[in-house]
Parts: C-alpha cells; sequence; structure tokens
DNA sequence: TACATCGGACGATCAAGAAC
DNA sequence: TTCTTGATCGTCCGATGTAG
C-alpha cells in the first residue's frame, strides 16, 4: 500500500479543502435547493439578483460559569438521589474553583465567583473591564445621582439600569439613582405627545407598510452596497439575520427593529435612480420616499426615539435624517441634527469611559454612529452655520477600530487589532482620521470658537496620534490607510479620492484662515497655493464623479459639491485671467463641469444662474483680456453648455473691438493696475455678453442668500 | 396546479479541549 | 500534532398554505 505524501515536516499531506460554495442567499431564506449557479434557477425564476450568501463565522457559545456550576449542582443532585457520596461545589474550596474556571479561560477577574463569568465586576458586559485599560480618556462626566449618594461613577448604569425592573414597585429615596429618575419620569409621563413630529399620519398597521419580503431583502443588499460601506452604522452580520426573520413576521418585531428597517428603506431609496425604483418597487422614487419616510416617522414616534437611549433608534433617526437631506433646507435639518446629538449626548456615546462600559461591541458600535453623525452634520454646518458643528474638542470618542464586521461579534470580550490592511471600515477609518486632526486644529476652532482652542491644546496629546501637522496626517493617511487599497474597488477607490478631496479641502480651509485678507491683498506665493488646493479639490471631485465605481455613492459625493473651489477660482480668474494658470483652471474646471452639470437639466432656478453668472464673469475677463484671440476649447465648451442651459445663445466669437468697451465702474475685485491692462473687465462686459444676468452679477460673497431655493441647491449638492 | 413558506431532521464544519 | 467532542451552521425534504 502505498505510503501518503507527506509535508516537509514529516506531516500527512492534506490537499487544500475546496471553498465550500453556499446557496444563494434567497435560496437559504426559503429553504429550497440552490443549484448555486449565480444567478441560481430561483432567482431566474423570481427575477431578483442572485446573491451568494457568505459564510457566517463560528460564534461558540461558551457556557457560562452560572451555567456550568447549575449543570454540576445538577448532576451532583442526581448522585445523591442514588446514594452516591458526593463534595458539593458549594463544600469546594473557593480559590480552587475559581483556579480551575480562570484554566479553561472562563474567567477575566478573580473577583467574582458563581454569578455571570461573561461579567466583569459591577455588572459590566464582557469585555468591559479589558477595553478600560486600553484607553486614556478625559474621565467620566460626573453623575449628579452618584454624588447625591456618595456612590463611585462606576457602580450604577449598565448593572442599575438592568435591576431597575426590579426595585421599580416603590423605589425609597436610597433607590434614587439615574436609572430609576428615568423610569420614574417614564410613569409620569406616559403619554406625552411628540410635539415635533405631530400626530400620526398613517391609519393603518404598520407592519402592512413594509415591501415584499423579496423586495425587503433587495433593498437589504443595496443598503449593505451604497450605505453601509460609508456609514457604518450598522454592523452587517447581526442586522442582516435580525432582517432576515423580521422579514418573515413583520408583525412581531420590535419597535426599535421595525423603525430601523423602515429608515434603512429610505435611505436606500435615496441612493437609486427612478428607474431602479420602478424595476425594483414598481413605484416611482418620491412617492416610495415618502411612503418610508411617513412610516419611519411613524416608527420612531413608536418606540419614542425623543426619550429612548436604545442605539437602534438612535441609529435609525439618523438613517432617516438622512434620507431627509436630499429634499430639505439645510437650515431644517441642522437643529433636527441637533436633536439626534442631545439624544446621543444623553446616551453618552461620545464618552469614551461611558462606551467601555457596554462591551467591547456594543462601545465599538457606539463609535462608530457617533463619528457617522459627525462627519454627516459637519457638512450640514458647512453649508448653515459653521459654528454649530460638533468637530470640536470637547469630547473623547475614539476613532472606530479598523477591522471587517466578521472581525467585531457581540460575544468578543477583548478589542479586535486595528488591521494593517484595508478592511470593510477602511472609509470611516479615514474620515475620523481626517475628523480628528481637524477638531483639535487652532485654525479650524477660530471659525467656531476660539475659547476651544484652550481645550484643544489640552487633549490633544491625548487623543491625537498625527501630531499638529497636516503633512504629518497625509504621510499616515497616504501610507498607513490608502497603500494597500486597490483602485478597482470601489470602496477604496471612494476613499483614496476622498480623503485626497478633504486633505485639499482643510488645506484650503486653513488658508483661507490664516490669509483672510482679500485675494488681492494676498501675495502671489499665497494666491498660487490656495489656488492650488482648489485645483485638487475639483480634481478629486471630478475623480469621484466620473468613475463608474462610485455609482452607488454619488448620494453622498453629491452632498459635497465643491463649492469654495469654485468660488476661489473664479474669483482668482477675474483679477488674473490669463496665463498658466488660467489655462489651467479652465481645463479643471470644464473636466469638472462636465461630471456635474452637464446632465443637468436646462434650469432657470437661480442657483445655477448665480453659478452660471460667476463663471461667465471670470470668462468675459478671460475674453477681453485675450482681445478674443482664446484657444482654450475645453473651456468654450463649458462656457457653451451654461449658455444653452440658460436658454441664451452661444458665446459669440468675440472681437478686439467687441473686447474693450468702456470702463465704467469696473469690478472691485480688480486692483487698479489690472484694470489698466485689461480694461474690459468689469460689470459691463458681463452683461454685454448675457444681459440677462445683470440682476445677478453680484459678488457670492454678498448676495442675499436668504433668498436662495435650498432644496434644489441641496438636491445638487451645494454649497 | 403552481408556487411560497417554513418546521425540523440531518449532515458538515470547526473551535476548543484532551490525549499522545 | 492529532483526535474527539459537541455546538453551530447550512441544506433541503416535504407538509402546508395560498393564489389564480
Amino acid at each position: 500500500m502505498a505510503s501518503r505524501p507527506t509535508t516537509p515536516s514529516g506531516s500527512a499531506y492534506r490537499p487544500p479543502k475546496p471553498q465550500r460554495i453556499l446557496a444563494c442567499v434567497l435560496c437559504q431564506q426559503r429553504k429550497v435547493k440552490c443549484d448555486r449557479k449565480f444567478p441560481c434557477n430561483h432567482c431566474v425564476k423570481a427575477r431578483v439578483q442572485c446573491v451568494p450568501a457568505q459564510q457566517m463565522p463560528r460564534r461558540r457559545k461558551r457556557p457560562t460559569e452560572q451555567a456550568l456550576t447549575e449543570r454540576l449542582r445538577q448532576y451532583e443532585e442526581l448522585l445523591r438521589r442514588n446514594n452516591i457520596a458526593v463534595e458539593t461545589t458549594d463544600d469546594m474550596d473557593v480559590e480552587g474553583t475559581s483556579a480551575d474556571v480562570e484554566g479553561q479561560g472562563l474567567r477575566s477577574t478573580g473577583q467574582t465567583h458563581l454569578d455571570g463569568v461573561a461579567q466583569v465586576p459591577d455588572g459590566q458586559p464582557a469585555g468591559a473591564e479589558v477595553v478600560k485599560s486600553e484607553y486614556q480618556t478625559l474621565g467620566e462626566v460626573k453623575n449628579f445621582w452618584d454624588a447625591m449618594h456618595q456612590r463611585p461613577p462606576d457602580s450604577h448604569d449598565v448593572t442599575e439600569e438592568a435591576n431597575v425592573d426590579n426595585n421599580f414597585g416603590n423605589p425609597t429615596f436610597d433607590d434614587l439613582s439615574e436609572p430609576v429618575i428615568i423610569k420614574v419620569w417614564g410613569r409620569v409621563y406616559d403619554s406625552d405627545h411628540n410635539h415635533l413630529f405631530g400626530d400620526s399620519k398613517i391609519d393603518v398597521p404598520l407592519s402592512t407598510l413594509h415591501p415584499s419580503h423579496v423586495q425587503i431583502f433587495r433593498l437589504w443588499q443595496i443598503y449593505s452596497d451604497n450605505i453601509n460601506p460609508l456609514l457604518k452604522v450598522t454592523h452587517a452580520p447581526t442586522l442582516q439575520a435580525r432582517i432576515l426573520d423580521a422579514a418573515v413576521d413583520v408583525a412581531g418585531i420590535s419597535r426599535e427593529l421595525e423603525a430601523l428597517m423602515f429608515s434603512i428603506y429610505c435611505a436606500t431609496i435615496i441612493t437609486l435612480s427612478e428607474d431602479d425604483c420602478h424595476a425594483m418597487l414598481g413605484d416611482s422614487k418620491p412617492k416610495l420616499l415618502r411612503k418610508y419616510q411617513n412610516a419611519c416617522h411613524q416608527a420612531l414616534i413608536n418606540c419614542g426615539f425623543l426619550r429612548s437611549r436604545e442605539r437602534d433608534c438612535l441609529t435609525a433617526f439618523f438613517l432617516y435624517l438622512v434620507s431627509l437631506r436630499p429634499d430639505t433646507h439645510p437650515h431644517t435639518l441642522s437643529p433636527m441634527f441637533a436633536i439626534a446629538f442631545r439624544i446621543a449626548y444623553r446616551m453618552n456615546i461620545a464618552n469614551e469611559a461611558s462606551n467601555v462600559k457596554h462591551g467591547v461591541f456594543e462601545a465599538e458600535m457606539r463609535r462608530r454612529l457617533w463619528w457617522a453623525m459627525v462627519a454627516y452634520d459637519s457638512r450640514i454646518s458647512e453649508m448653515t452655520d459653521y459654528k454649530t458643528t460638533q468637530l470640536i474638542p470637547t469630547w473623547d470618542c475614539k476613532i472606530p477600530v479598523n477591522v471587517n464586521d466578521f472581525d467585531l461579534r457581540p460575544e468578543m470580550t477583548t478589542r479586535p487589532t486595528d488591521q494593517e490592511a484595508s478592511t470593510e471600515a477602511l472609509f470611516a477609518i479615514v474620515r475620523g482620521a481626517i475628523g480628528n486632526y481637524v477638531r483639535h486644529n487652532a485654525l479650524h476652532l477660530d471659525f467656531i470658537n476660539p475659547m476651544l482652542k484652550h481645550v484643544a491644546k489640552a487633549t490633544q496629546h491625548v487623543f491625537d496620534p498625527y501630531d499638529d501637522d497636516l503633512n504629518g496626517l497625509e504621510n499616515i493617511i497616504e501610507n498607513r490607510h490608502l497603500k494597500y487599497c486597490n483602485l478597482e474597488n470601489p470602496l477604496h477607490y471612494m476613499t483614496i479620492w476622498w480623503a485626497r478631496n478633504h486633505l485639499a479641502k482643510y488645506r484650503f480651509f486653513l488658508h483661507c484662515s490664516q490669509h483672510s485678507r482679500s485675494p488681492d491683498h494676498q501675495s502671489t506665493v499665497q494666491r498660487d497655493a490656495i489656488l492650488s488646493y482648489a485645483f485638487r479639490m475639483l480634481e478629486c471631485d471630478t475623480a469621484l464623479m466620473s468613475s463608474p465605481l462610485t455609482k452607488g455613492y454619488h448620494w453622498l459625493i453629491q452632498f459635497h459639491f465643491p463649492f469654495p473651489a469654485y468660488v476661489r477660482i473664479v474669483q482668482d480668474l477675474r483679477s488674473r485671467p490669463v496665463g498658466a494658470h488660467a489655462d489651467k483652471a479652465w481645463e479643471i474646471m470644464n473636466a469638472n463641469y462636465t461630471v456635474r452639470f452637464v446632465d443637468m437639466e436646462p434650469s432657470a432656478n437661480i442657483l445655477f444662474k448665480m453659478f452660471a453668472s460667476t463663471v461667465l464673469q471670470a470668462w468675459a475677463a478671460r475674453h477681453a483680456a485675450l482681445f478674443g484671440q482664446d484657444g482654450a476649447e475645453s473651456a468654450r465648451r463649458m462656457i457653451v453648455d451654461i449658455k444653452k442651459k440658460l436658454g441664451q445663445p452661444s458665446p459669440p466669437i468675440a472681437t478686439a473691438d467687441d473686447a474693450v468697451p468702456p470702463v465704467q465702474g469696473g469690478m472691485s475685485m480688480l486692483p487698479p493696475s489690472e484694470v489698466q491692462v485689461f480694461p474690459s473687465i468689469g460689470q459691463d462686459s458681463v452683461n454685454y455678453l448675457d444681459p440677462s444676468l445683470a440682476e445677478l452679477n453680484t459678488d457670492l460673497f454678498e448676495m442675499d442668500w436668504g433668498n436662495v431655493d435650498w432644496n434644489a441647491m441641496s438636491r445638487m449638492g451645494w454649497p
């Protein structure tokens, strides 16, 4: 008999196991045989996307010490009943028992004995103690009720919340702790109204408003592709299982999960095209959005989102707000986000000392939610009032850890280590790294509240491994996070260009903060530097908008229209209309215009006119400066398209004569020397090219923003 | 009749401890 | 390092329900 082949070490050779091909998700769900061709026969028949299932990591549930002890007692009892002498566990030496259990890896501390191994002292969830030691934090905010009772801050929270129901019947003054007080308020204001959201407009059970089984599944898949990689506020493996279960019995799910599911439907729909909505859900996008937003709104009321402390509930509210964004005035959205932040602060998710008490998994999910909210809100703040941003140094929530969702499991007791390679959390990690730098930056804080600079100084050494240097941050982002990226992977592509865009954007902002004088009073070096950041922003934005890889992420990219970059470039072009930098500016603007506006429907809205007016002013300046002899074809294409959209004739091929009208109150942006050189660069020259824009020939910084149609503007991702 | 749903039996897999 | 154990995951048969 031939001997089995062996490995170099002498052990028997085992060919690698062929990778197991699992049934597709739909077949698993339906419990039918899958032929494992993708698409499989059932999916083809059902005309749905066939998605191969992913193998779940084994989650072996270790029996708790309590369960083991209980089992042991049962066996002892059986032995005793059969008249067999036995030394009971109660008689055994405590130290010995403890050591035995520790030997099995069941105990993390020697302090507790038989009452719940997965608990650390004070009833904290698994992993809380381990994680705690990993952090330096600002410390926990004092609790008033603990101070009243002279108790250490750790002695309530999770344990007491869990025990509230036990002693809630007749709380005495000694029982009074924050969770008890909350419960008491709950009883006192049992029927409070949701004043902000008004009364329900839905007169049917919410369970009847869910999409069909198959549609729920498809929406979840699209959410997993388009939303989750960028926001990372949900944990795909556990939530997918919950949603698939819930889809089977939508009437029997918890209120929080119901709100979360409706919020996922709404958020997913904003990422779909009109055609996709019809094909997949059989209705128009606005109708579907309205339907699921109403249902989500009601589901949020049902779970008392304003007073809830459930993470699912806050996540649902956040996703609901994300779904409102494209059709909502940012000034309306901003206070709604303020509500979300007030809830988050009540839940203490911005506080690391509080997060670590919730166990490894929950703490990580709280961090992800907080950072996603801060990042999204900071964009809204940019669009409304920069001062309201939460990108400030007064909280200490850590950046989420760089791991795949499968490496983050609810039963974990130690925080997973940051992976070197790119993971599913890449975008969230990079966004967090940039955000962490920005919130401690003094020049950024000048725009918000200069007093916070003292806080930033005091806390930076604790939180910011990136030093005070944007170059250092850029280095780390490029060499640590983007190094392993594959440009063919949509999330990697998105992260690379997003990160570069934001680094350029913050250089741009910080430069503006440092050199806030009028551009005309800045040195050429300063003007060139800031112009280069503006160019970079447009180039990155063009890369993001033009790639087919990022189609599913357009909902977020469109939200970040590089408006300040355009403003700055045009300002510069009006005063320096010719030269190498000007040629480059037109080329870059044209490329960005092509991906942002060319497919836009001709619109009479004031926003586009405003944008057009600004660009045409710069164009007029160039045209005049070159006496009509302009060879910049790319710029001309852009101008022709703008004119077309405005319903104006294409720009005339101006003659030198046209280009030298008399100066009548030339533009304030121009230094006198340049007005002399280019006498046509003035208000009249713009009107000459496009008289319909006379009313709009105003500086962007001076216009009345209160009259702007923000709904349309925000749909386009302005400003 | 065709198709969807789902309880539940059964096999496959693999983490963890035991044995060598 | 290999073996054993048993919990968990994954499959899909077949009973049942539903719609046309």
